[in-house]
DNA sequence: CCTATTTCAGATGGACTGAGATAC
DNA sequence: CGTATCTCAGTCAATCTGAAATAG
C-alpha cells in the first residue's frame, strides 16, 4: 500500500497514522529478526525474564502482553531452543518458574542488536531531536511515566 | 494487559511504544463503531469512494490499504446494506466501478462522529498542542507531506 | 468451597497467496 | 500473445475464549 494515496479522513486520523506506523514498525522489526528464526512474542519474553528474574507465566503473560494460553506455547518453543528453562514451583506447585539460561542471554544480546537497528530504519526521516519528541509524546499517550 | 508491568528494554522501544498505542487506538475506535455494526475496513472504504468518486477495485485496494480480495468481501458486505453501488465499468469490462450511495454518505458522516470520538479518548492525556505535536511527527516518519 | 495457575482446543478477525475466469 | 482485473479458496500468525486439570 502506499499512504500517501490515502483519503484525506484517514491521512489526518491520529488512529490511523498511529496504526500505519505500527505496521511500518512490526515489518521494520520482523525483517530484522526473521533471519535469525526469532519472532517478536519470543523477543518480549526473553526480555521479561532477563529483566525480572524467575517468573510464573500468569507474571509474564502480564509484563509481556501475551496472553496466558500463548505464554505456554512460546515457553514451550524457548525451552526447546535452550534459551529458557521451565521448572515447578517448590513453594506454590500450581505455578511453573521460568527463568533464562546462558544461551537464552547472550541470544537476547543480539537479537536487541537487531531490534536497535529496525527502529533506525524505522525513524530515519525524523532527526534525533524530533525521535526522542515522538517517544515522549508516545509514552505521555499511553500514561507511562 | 498493564503497559507499566512492561520490561525496561520494551517500555524505551520505539516500535514497540507505537504498537502499544496502536493496539489502544483498535480498542477505541472499534468500541466506537461496533454499537453500530461496522469495523474498521469498511470505514476506510467508505472515506476512500467518498473522497475519490466511482472507483475500481483496485483503486480502492490501494487507496483503503485493504488486500484485492478483501476488497471484494467487504464491497459485498457494503453493497448489501446499501451503502455502495457495484457496476460493471462500460469503458473497460474487466472492471467494476464502485459508488457510493446517499444512504451511504449519511452512514458515513455518523461513523465520522464516532471515529472523532474515538480520538479524543485515545488521546486524552495530551494537550491541544502535544496532540498537534504528536500528528505532525507521526506524518513525517510516514513521509507524509 | 472458592480461587489461582497452567494447559489445551478452538474461535475469531486481519493480512496475505495462488490460481482461475474474463477481458483488455 | 501477454497483461490486468476480479473472484474464490484457503493459508497464516496473532489474539482471545472457555473449560478442564491441578493445587492452593
Amino acid at each position: 500500500m502506499n499512504v500517501d494515496d490515502a483519503p484525506q479522513r484517514l491521512r489526518t486520523l491520529p488512529s490511523w497514522l498511529i496504526g500505519q506506523l505500527a505496521v511500518q514498525a512490526r515489518h521494520a522489526v520482523d525483517a530484522e529478526l526473521e533471519p535469525l528464526g526469532v519472532r517478536r512474542s519470543q523477543y518480549s519474553l526473553l526480555a521479561s525474564v532477563e529483566q525480572f528474574g524467575p517468573s510464573s507465566q500468569v507474571e509474564l503473560s502480564e509484563r509481556s502482553g501475551l496472553d496466558r494460553s500463548d505464554v505456554v506455547r512460546w515457553v514451550d518453543d524457548l525451552v526447546g531452543r535452550g534459551w529458557l528453562r521451565r521448572a515447578p514451583d517448590p513453594q506454590d506447585r500450581r505455578r511453573n518458574v521460568i527463568s533464562i539460561t546462558a544461551r537464552g542471554r547472550t541470544t537476547l544480546r543480539a537479537l536487541d542488536t537487531r531490534v536497535s537497528n529496525a527502529q533506525r530504519s524505522l525513524l530515519a526521516t525524523l532527526s534525533d531531536a524530533q525521535q526522542e519528541q515522538l517517544i515522549r509524546l508516545l509514552r505521555k499517550a499511553l500514561a507511562l511515566g
